[in-house]
DNA sequence: ACTAATTTCTTAATCGTTTTCGTAAAAAAT
DNA sequence: ATTTTTTACGAAAACGATTAAGAAATTAGT
């Protein structure tokens, strides 16, 4: 049913329906029930394809992130979701599997004003950001979240990397551990990075030297992952503890130790950045560092809307570290020996 | 930049633009190149919107489901992204989190026309699936999954619920086990009535006699289930195996069997269904069965994109019952006295 | 060489809204 | 009572693509 239609039924012109329902203070209060109150019973709604051409907005927004078997980011767009719903809003969801190419051709697709405002999370292959500066030359709202980068220009969701980094090492000397390993998921994301440096500082005022070789620089590849993770814990004298920065590699890790029979935490301790619900149930349980995944995703969405619907904002300059915790589990209990 | 615009940089009509776009066999091979190539250059794409109006096509379809917070559910989202990314469509996201008031809302702004089809898994709350029919009546494609419902006529993918029921039961009475517990994560959910008739199945083959005080009406309210499960595990003598028909409940059940020093599976066996990756590193190892939640994804997708793209199809008859594995690990380990 | 058929492009109508502008009618001001 | 202002609505022009129908140019057929 169209507009016109619709209109004919109460004998009123398409343009009145439309302003009514719209809340238009052009239109009587009388004729504004007639409408909404008939609408209501048919399910009346306009076009939204008709509409959006005409308004020239969408109320969609897009979400495009690595990937959504994941607790972080499933966790992520429930709050994004959320307050979508909220504001009446459409969500598009595309993932890019960690391509940078399939990223890359998301976000030129998306140029072309199906949305508008885009939230995103960069792949890990991703090294080269311009079609993200294209988007806001385009004046396509973006709100980066989790995975950000410093080479663009716009408002970013994060969590405390470096702190929960220094926290988590600090942690594993606390229990006992000289040798601690890093795992990186990557070595240029900025979370990584920061999380990095977090160890690093750790590591620098208890006055332990960095062994490079403890650093491990993990990819998308887990095949690959597992190399270099069971060759770290091959030569299990040389560590004796374990700060992963992503979920993934400490499964891997506790699959690896269970092959090569090394007791958690006995012989090696583990604590990684996880957002899984099941970590208290492990074997041994896990210490996690948690991000608010459901809040940064609130929050992103939150920002995205207030850039949306208020285009004179600047909110291209906030910049939001949310606050990660640490639960200490039995996989960094101090064992006393 | 409009069609027309475009059009008038290579000298021609935006109608030829158009055609050449869309490949229609009245543009000359050259032409087509022309305007491919600048299109390509200057990332030119029509106005998705002036596109759907004039095509009466969004290439955009919808996902309404409970959660997403889930293993199944987010898996599942994989495949069913992916299937629509290889066709070129965009995929709109919906969380009813279990309210069935929401789902109905969210599918009456559904029969507006956004999307070209939907892929839906029915809340738990929802008893009444008149707006699922309604949907049908408007002719737009709708493939149900998982959360299937007998009341609505239309194509279906589930899991073998009730060999996948048979086999879990029979699986803890080969254990030893012989007051054997069953959590319904619903009582009205078609698949969850099936997995208990394949519980009741077993159950009747092996000469058990039930005893409905243990099985286990859940819902959606986690404290009320905590209750209802605490209950029944705290008389410990009358249940010795525990199937449930839900990951979430399998949880909670660790969770009371740690405060309760209920030893799994010395003095509890439980199987469940759920997706969980670290199912294995469960204290103890859970035995799971696993539905091929992604696989699900990727065939309730594609019948959808069968029905939108051959509408004289009767792709409503489709129902579909995927092979789910039973994965036998520590929590039902038999047990020598 | 002339007509018929085919190829390739253009013009113009159309999709269903929203919104500008105009105009009655009603209310307020004089 | 007349003018001015306000209120409430309608007519028509967008928005930017697609497509039916028509026209020009080319090729084929006789």
């Amino acid at each position: 049913m169209t507009i016109k239609e619709f209109a004919k039924l109460l004998n009123i012109s398409a343009a009145t329906v439309s302003k009514a329902m719209n809340d238009s203070h052009e239109i009587s209060a009388i004729t504004k029930k007639r409408v909404l109150d008939l609408a209501e019973e048919l399910n009346f709604q306009p076009n939204p394809n008709a509409s959006s051409l005409r308004r020239n907005k969408n109320k969609t927004i897009a979400i495009v992130i690595p990937e959504i078997a994941n607790n972080f980011f499933s966790k992520a767009i429930d709050g994004i979701e959320m307050i979508a719903q909220q504001k009446g809003y459409h969500s598009l969801i595309y993932l890019t599997h960690e391509s940078s190419t399939k990223e890359l051709g998301i976000i030129k697709h998306l140029m072309n004003g199906r949305v508008d405002g885009i939230l995103a999370s960069a792949s890990l292959e991703t090294k080269d950001f311009t079609h993200y500066n294209d988007l806001l030359d385009k004046n396509i709202p973006l709100v980066l979240f989790d995975r950000v980068c410093e080479e663009v220009q716009t408002a970013k969701i994060t969590t405390d990397d470096f702190h929960a980094g220094y926290i988590a090492t600090k942690h594993l000397i606390d229990t006992g551990c000289k040798k601690i390993g890093f795992l990186a998921f990557s070595d240029v994301a900025y979370a990584c990075r920061k999380r990095k440096e977090g160890y690093l500082e750790a590591l620098s005022e208890y006055k332990i030297e960095v062994d490079e070789s403890l650093i491990i620089n993990c990819s998308n590849d887990m095949i690959s992952n597992f190399t270099l993770i069971n060759n770290l814990l091959k030569k299990r004298k040389k560590v004796d503890g374990l700060f992963s920065s992503a979920e993934n590699l400490a499964i891997l890790s506790y699959q690896i130790c269970s092959e090569l029979a090394i007791n958690i935490p006995k012989d090696l301790k583990i604590v990684t950045f996880s957002n899984m619900p099941m970590a208290s149930y492990l074997n041994p349980s896990l210490s996690t560092i948690t991000q608010p995944a459901f809040e940064m995703g609130k929050e992103a969405a939150s920002l995205l809307f207030l850039a949306i619907e208020k285009p004179r904002n600047n909110y291209k300059d906030v910049f939001t570290e949310m606050k990660s915790n640490l639960f200490i589990r039995n996989s960094t209990k101090r064992i006393f020996k």
